[in-house]
DNA sequence: GATTTATGAATGAAGG
DNA sequence: CCTTCATTCATAAATC
């Protein structure tokens, strides 16, 4: 791959990233000193250095993207430049901030259960697009946010159902596991440390013994 | 720094990671302001993050494998909670007796993303098996799985390309986001290729300098 | 304004 | 391959 070839290069970026690694000042843990000794053998470091070329890379990009943007945002459009800064959009009741998920306006929650409810049991593609034409007109919606809200609309319903039957006596009763090297499945327990990650992602550590010798990432 | 306030909300740990990123005192770039400003969309802020998920993972093992070894006399201890707390656990294990569904792991998904963008746009069967083989050193996995996030992969891109500019008409002009979230906004073109690293032709980026940063995600 | 809830969106898997 | 479903995640909105 490209960044394989960029690895050299970047050796020194990423004994930068290590220390970082090594001083996440957000509190990783780690508190005490002699953070820049060297706690890995030869292999494993290489092992390391090539994990972290990727990241490197990335870094990189980041910047370049950056840069890239900064110069050219003409390219991409106005579509950035007329945003929100028109604080006259108020029709709807939407937040101006509204910039994450699309957010029905009652109006279109209100078209929206009554197709749901006639019963076009399947909102087919074509009729998404029906319904996405005309909740257009009552404001901004897609036909992704359309077919998501009856997807979702729809397992509600359906969930709802079988929830009061659920007490019942755990026949299954799986208390039992997460994933071997659970990854999300596992529920959020108590982050002592900080989730430098997105969740943390529960990365697979070895088993508990945790030879150091072997691990293989 | 005032975001350092814990918030649990992982944008705000990416918004960190960020910070380290575009400030790599080795001088990669970027000397200039405004360094944690919004410069992506949201739909790129999520790519990005699995991409930093990697390093996140590497960052957790760096700091763990430190204070394992920073105090060896302990190793019993070194049991913390949020860390391989499955005692069914076993390295490369095949067994699991989960019955949710799969999810990869950081290091997985940036293997499997690398794969998909070679271009070897149909992964036949012996390929699956292969990668699948590659992958199980990185965490549980199965062909059905390989096979399985190759069609969604595929399927979900060429989905993506389709952005019907349909919502014309407006009658109430909502001057709202141009792109709520929507997933069919990025301009996957034929440079679509670097996906395990965010390049800038996939990045439309705001400009610090534009003004508005006035967000508040 | 911190926590909880409701719900839009993402995604692994199944069906066809 | 394409569509659909089930589950989960993230966050706007509601609540305290």
């Amino acid at each position: 791959m490209e960044w394989q070839q960029q690895q050299q290069q970047q050796i020194q970026n990423q004994q930068q990233i290590i220390h970082h690694l090594q001083n996440p000042e957000d509190g990783i843990g780690n508190g005490n000193g002699g953070l820049y000794v060297k706690v890995m053998t030869d292999e494993q470091m290489e092992l390391l250095r090539r994990q972290i070329a990727v990241y490197a890379t990335i870094c990189e990009q980041l910047v370049e993207m950056h840069k890239a943007v900064t110069a050219q945002q003409d390219l991409t459009g106005m579509r950035l430049g007329n945003f929100y800064c028109d604080p006259f959009m108020a029709s709807g009741g939407h937040k101006i901030t509204a910039r994450q998920r699309w957010t029905p306006t009652p109006v279109q929650l209100q078209m929206l259960e009554r197709i749901f409810e006639e019963g076009t049991g399947t909102p087919c593609k074509q009729k998404i697009k029906e319904i996405t034409m005309e909740l257009t007109q009552h404001g901004q919606i897609s036909e992704t946010n359309v077919y998501n809200w009856f997807q979702n609309r729809r397992a509600r319903s359906k969930r709802k159902q079988s929830v009061p039957a659920q007490n019942n006596g755990e026949s299954e009763a799986e208390p039992e596991v997460e994933s071997p090297r659970d990854e999300k499945t596992k529920p959020e327990d108590i982050m002592s440390l900080d989730n430098s990650a997105p969740r943390a992602e529960n990365m697979y550590l070895q088993s508990p013994e945790l030879g150091f010798g072997n691990f293989d990432w």
